[in-house]
DNA sequence: GCGCTAATGATATAGTTTCTCATTGCCAAC
DNA sequence: GTTGGCAATGAGAAACTATATCATTAGCGC
């Protein structure tokens, strides 16, 4: 199964930027520092790999890649998009105010209790968003806390 | 106590922008469905009272209120910030997908849990945000189920 | 009231994302 | 393998939210 099968599956033509921005996210994916990025962050990595791709098509097609239920877009804090392969396995996110950094972690309790909580309401959840901001320790964090 | 010294117990000058806009939120609260304004919001509802005020000014006084305390300011994913009076209970929100009707609520369970996540992984939670995303059923909302 | 300084309105600018449109290129049918 | 149709693309303009600049105005301590 290759990445052209893949998206033409997925009813996408296997057109040159779709092949190599979906690569990009499978290369990603495998180091949690690189997991999450933005679509400029795509953008660049794709013109350091000397691709001629023009921003509009990474935006169009990373809308088309959630359509697709193939990544998934969240909204943090930061002002713009950030987008992760969507392996199936559904996570929320700690994130870091100061330097972005992203970890995950996920709670079925708290999943359980959202859906009962919709219900409560009335309504079925569709989609929820759970973000908790912190100050982060890394090295190369500006609010790291000194030890 | 006089919305005038409220500012100005709060350090900021009791200008006529910032008492109209705080004026503005206290009747908002009032009414469940005007609870949570955009700053654009906020911007037409001062016209309406034909207050010559700048939109800059608008977005000046929002964050200043927010850095007082004053108000709440939430990123939901229509891409426009929200905001609210601080009523000094926290709660999270149900947000409908296609009308944006919001509601409230609150769970001590999953406040605790988001607590005790964010321990096991070495941080301090600052903030968080938990928006469960619906589709309503307001007699309004293009997307309300027929009975 | 005076004067100092913060605050304001108008406008320009920034930053992210979407739209437009002429051109390119994928791929199904031959 | 060629071809033709139509979707996809790249470049740039535009939309949209939010912030920065700057000359002018207006709180407020005196
Ligand atoms: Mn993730
Ligand atoms: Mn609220
Ligand atoms: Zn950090
Ligand atoms: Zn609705």
């Amino acid at each position: 199964m290759t990445q052209s099968d893949n998206l033409k599956s997925m009813g996408l033509k296997a057109t040159g930027p779709r092949i190599k921005i979906l690569e990009l996210f499978e290369k990603a994916q495998e180091n949690e520092d690189t997991r999450h990025l933005t679509a400029e962050d795509v953008y660049r990595l794709l013109l350091a790999e000397n691709m001629d791709v023009g921003l509009a098509t990474v935006y169009r097609v990373l809308t088309q890649f959630e359509q697709a239920g193939l990544i998934k877009r969240h909204f943090f804090e930061s002002g713009k998009a950030v987008f992760e392969l969507d392996g199936g396995h559904h996570h929320d996110h700690l994130v870091c105010l100061q330097c972005g950094h992203v970890e995950e972690f996920f709670d079925e309790e708290i999943e359980k209790r959202q859906a009962r909580i919709a219900k409560q309401h009335g309504f079925v959840v569709r989609d929820h968003a759970l973000m908790l901001y912190v100050d982060c320790q890394k090295t190369d964090c500006p609010h790291r806390q000194r030890s």
